[in-house]
DNA sequence: TAACAAAGTCGACTGCGGTCAATTTTTTTT
DNA sequence: AAAAAAAATTGACCGCAGTCGACTTTGTTA
């Protein structure tokens, strides 16, 4: 009796999300309205804007999930002990056919989390957090392997990599890159310039150790 | 007499663009309705249509103007034999600033530009390949001061200082970044990353020569 | 220059996302 | 159990972006 209230609010919520992700699935985000999703959950249009913010985080809500879901399993599948590229990739790579799933879809969450309103700013920031979270365990795992340099900030090396996997999903978005093939050549490549170093071998850090 | 249409096509054009400029300066982009402008620019609403397909390309339109004729400038003022890197985050750094002017006149450049939707690719590949144009003589200067490797596909290239800058972006919209000194720092932090590469010294392209 | 075709203009209209004052439902107090 | 307070729900309502068929202007043909 104590949480009549929590578990009625949560029952709605949750039929808002199913509803939004049947309809959303059948006839796409932005051909679904706010009224339809009330209908089908069987709740007034203006109730579901006391359970999200907008239309856009109703979309994001289980995005997320899915999302955080992906890179867990993931990161698992890709943890023992191959090369810190190979990681890498897959894990970029199992996100990219999320995205690609549905290009719509694909486009708001991208769109909201690399440039996001003030409004989602907090919730972009979690997930965020979640990916850093995830990712510096590699890196660390890759720097005892040797495969990565020590003297570098994590959080540094997890924006260049997540850097070059937006260039490459905005070069889908753009039509340049057209298969899953594609994408995936261009990441290994920019990942590759990345390990490698742009510049001429031996100009590097000689510079400051020799 | 030949082109009266076409003249009157023009200056109506230009008319739109000059009402939206001063719209949305003064009361921003998202506070600025179609209706206004078409008043502001003594026209009907429909009219507006067409000329440009969204309130969005009305936006882009001089956007693109100001970011190419930014560009130009910066890349002149750079062009003197500085270090690539130096010329880069001259570039970006410039960019940058016309972005953080007006945060949200960015954000939409910033989303339409680098996750465009069908309708607005081709505009955004034009600007893409302006860019292309525009950094590929560095990178190849660069080559010659042996700065930068021969073996890389440059377009490759411009795609990995690109991602890195719109990572850095991304982080000031995060919130993450809050000041352009933070951004300039990040930047150049990543930068000198990807020159150097994240692999330990020696790892890199030893396995290749050596 | 009169008749016709083509290009350009228009604003009433549609359906949308989002708001809010009024109302209903639940919880707390007496 | 009654009254009062708090929380949750609602749909009419707002201003908006974008559409469309009716209309006007320009160019062409005979």
């Amino acid at each position: 009796m104590a949480g009549l209230r929590e578990q009625r609010k949560k029952r709605t919520r949750a039929a808002i999300l199913e509803a939004a992700l049947h309809l959303f699935s059948r006839q796409g985000y932005e051909n679904t309205s706010i009224n339809q999703m009330a209908k089908a959950a069987g709740i007034g249009k203006g109730t579901i804007y006391s359970y999200f913010q907008s239309k856009s985080e109703i979309f994001l809500a289980f995005c997320e999930d899915q999302f955080v879901f992906i890179d867990r399993e993931l990161s698992e599948k890709s943890r023992r002990g191959k090369p810190l590229i190979e990681q890498l990739l897959t894990l970029f790579m199992g996100e990219f056919q999320f995205v690609s799933r549905n290009k719509e879809f694909g486009r708001i969450l991208m769109r909201e989390t690399v440039f996001p309103k003030e409004l989602t700013v907090e919730r972009s920031q979690e997930l965020d957090n979640k990916y850093i979270e995830l990712m510096v365990p590699l890196f660390k795992q890759a720097q005892k392997r040797g495969e990565l340099r020590t003297d570098l900030e994590l959080i540094l090396v997890v924006g260049h990599f997540y850097g070059l996997y937006i260039m490459t999903v905005s070069g889908w978005y753009m039509g340049r890159l057209l298969t899953e093939e594609d994408v995936a050549m261009v990441l290994e490549s920019l990942f590759l310039q990345a390990l490698e170093g742009l510049s001429p071998a031996g100009t590097k850090k000689a510079m400051h150790n020799e």
